[in-house]
RNA sequence: GGAAGGGUGGCGGAGCGGUUGAACGCACCGGUCUUGAAAACCGGCAUCCCCGCGAGGGGAUCGUGGGUUCGAAUCCCACCCCUUCCGCCA
């Protein structure tokens, strides 16, 4: 959510810093909106002020023991019309509000212009592309040739964009994920979470999924209603929602593995083979929970500890700063870390790292106490992938083949692989 | 799933129809004392919104949402959550 303060005194401000991501704000509907608010709430207020008074008033009669009687009329009438005020300005409010969590985040003026990927700015590369002296298979063909994927039996089990994976693969995958894990917890300052993966809809308006993503969650019949999360960072980020965090105890960094859960409403047809996009994915999250004045530094230093993930598995990538029409809803900057595939002789997206300054605080309530003003702010709050392990299973596989089909595991993997030196 | 108890400020914990935004304690901040620190003592200390240059004034908030009432933290209803016991269960 956006300081509602700042909405309220330069809209304009606010329009033309969101017109960059392509979000057209309505300022004067906004204005309108916001002035009909502001009449009913001072009117309300008068007319509370009142009827507190004259109840006070009862009060005091009652306690000399005069009659009241002719007291109370006054006092119906009163309650009558701070109902009839208060209704409007609830359901005015009500408006504003649902308005109000439908607008995307503010971009940081460092975020690059452009209405889509393509506009993209490259930070750096590290890691050069491998030379292949025989042609390099997809990641498919490479698991399927190790008998790791099974694509078939998971349609049959729950229909497309499920995996089965066994012996060999299965456990490499396993050894990513608890790689990473030990990584960020021991090299990084992490404290390793485990958190539910259903959650509730207050928690998904917490970090800014809902109200406006529901499509893209999948629901479980429930009451009250529970989401499949879509990420760790929901539950994760999350863990700060509604307190009031003592100065003293920030930053808090928090690492968890879990599996996430996309509909993927809308990416018909869009990376169908194989393990790229798929219903259920495992994801290993960094969130940081910052002192304002620290996010920005905070984001360069949780993209580089998803980098060390890429770096100690020699990994290809380069760094990828989104320009204003791809940045995510809650994010004001965002880098993604994209991983070479000499599968599909590109780079893809493995992981992405995002600055949602003090955006998901506000809707959590999350605040520390600000010992300059000793007063509660909102925390500013950072998630970034480090990294997809999916994702990571498949630049491994088809970074690290050899032409007999073998794949050799790197080093840091093999204290997680029993010691084996590669798959085959 | 059944039964009972409970959700109050940063934390603990009183209050159970009117002058209570909320006793008291802890934590925190300032001061006195001390060579310094601790202790002791004194004072301050919720959040948000509105009006006002300011002093100050007003409104809202005691899990959430309804209701009763001139007036609700206090009474009623529904829901959510927590604790304990029973049942079931990996």
């Amino acid at each position: 959510m956006l300081d509602p303060k700042l909405l309220r005194t330069d809209p304009e401000a606010v329009a033309r810093n969101l017109a960059r991501r392509g979000h057209v704000l309505d300022v004067a509907s906004f204005r309108r909106i916001e002035e009909r608010r502001k009449a009913l709430a001072i009117e309300t207020d008068r007319l509370r002020a009142e009827r507190n008074l004259h109840s006070k008033a009862i009060g005091a009669a009652k306690g000399r023991g005069e009659d009241i009687a002719p007291l109370m009329a006054r006092g119906e009438a009163l309650a009558g019309e701070v109902a009839r005020v208060d209704a409007e300005l609830t359901a005015v409010q009500d408006e504003l509000d649902a308005w109000l969590l439908g607008i995307p985040n503010l971009l940081d003026a460092s975020v690059p212009d452009g209405a889509d990927e393509s506009a993209n700015v490259l930070v750096r590369r590290v890691g050069e592309p491998r030379r292949f002296d025989f042609e390099p298979k997809d990641h498919v063909a490479v698991g399927e040739g190790l008998d790791g994927f099974d694509f078939d039996t998971a349609s049959r089990l729950s229909g497309a964009r499920f995996a089965v994976m066994r012996g060999g693969v299965a456990r490499l995958h396993r050894a990513l994920a608890q790689f990473m894990l030990d990584l960020h917890t021991r090299e990084h300052g992490y404290t390793e979470v485990h958190v539910p993966y259903l959650v509730s809809r207050a928690t998904l308006t917490g970090t800014g999924q809902l109200p406006k993503f529901e499509p893209d969650l999948f629901a479980v019949p429930h009451d009250p209603a529970l989401f499949l999360i879509p990420t760790a960072e929901v539950p994760v980020t999350n863990l700060v929602r509604d307190r009031v965090v003592a100065a003293g105890d920030l930053p808090l960094r928090f690492v968890a593995h879990t599996p996430c859960f996309r509909s993927e409403a809308g990416a018909h047809g869009k990376d169908t083979r194989g393990l790229i996009r798929q219903h259920q994915f495992d994801k290993v999250e960094l969130v940081q929970i910052v002192r304002p004045a620290d996010s920005p530094q905070a984001l360069e230093a949780l993209t580089s500890h998803a980098e060390a993930v890429l770096a100690a598995l020699e990994l290809p990538y380069r760094v990828v700063a989104l320009c204003a029409g791809d940045i995510g809803f809650a994010s004001t900057k965002t880098y993604d870390l994209e991983v070479w595939l000499p599968g599909q002789g590109k780079y893809r997206e493995i992981s992405s790292c995002s600055n949602c300054d003090a955006f998901q605080a506000r809707r959590m309530q999350a605040r520390w106490r600000n010992p300059e003003t000793a007063k509660p702010e909102p925390l500013h709050t950072l998630n970034g992938s480090g990294v997809a392990v999916g994702r990571a299973l498949v630049a491994v596989l088809e970074n690290y083949q050899r032409q007999d089909g073998a794949v050799t595991i790197p080093d840091v993997l093999r204290p997680y692989m029993g010691g084996a030196k590669e798959l085959r």
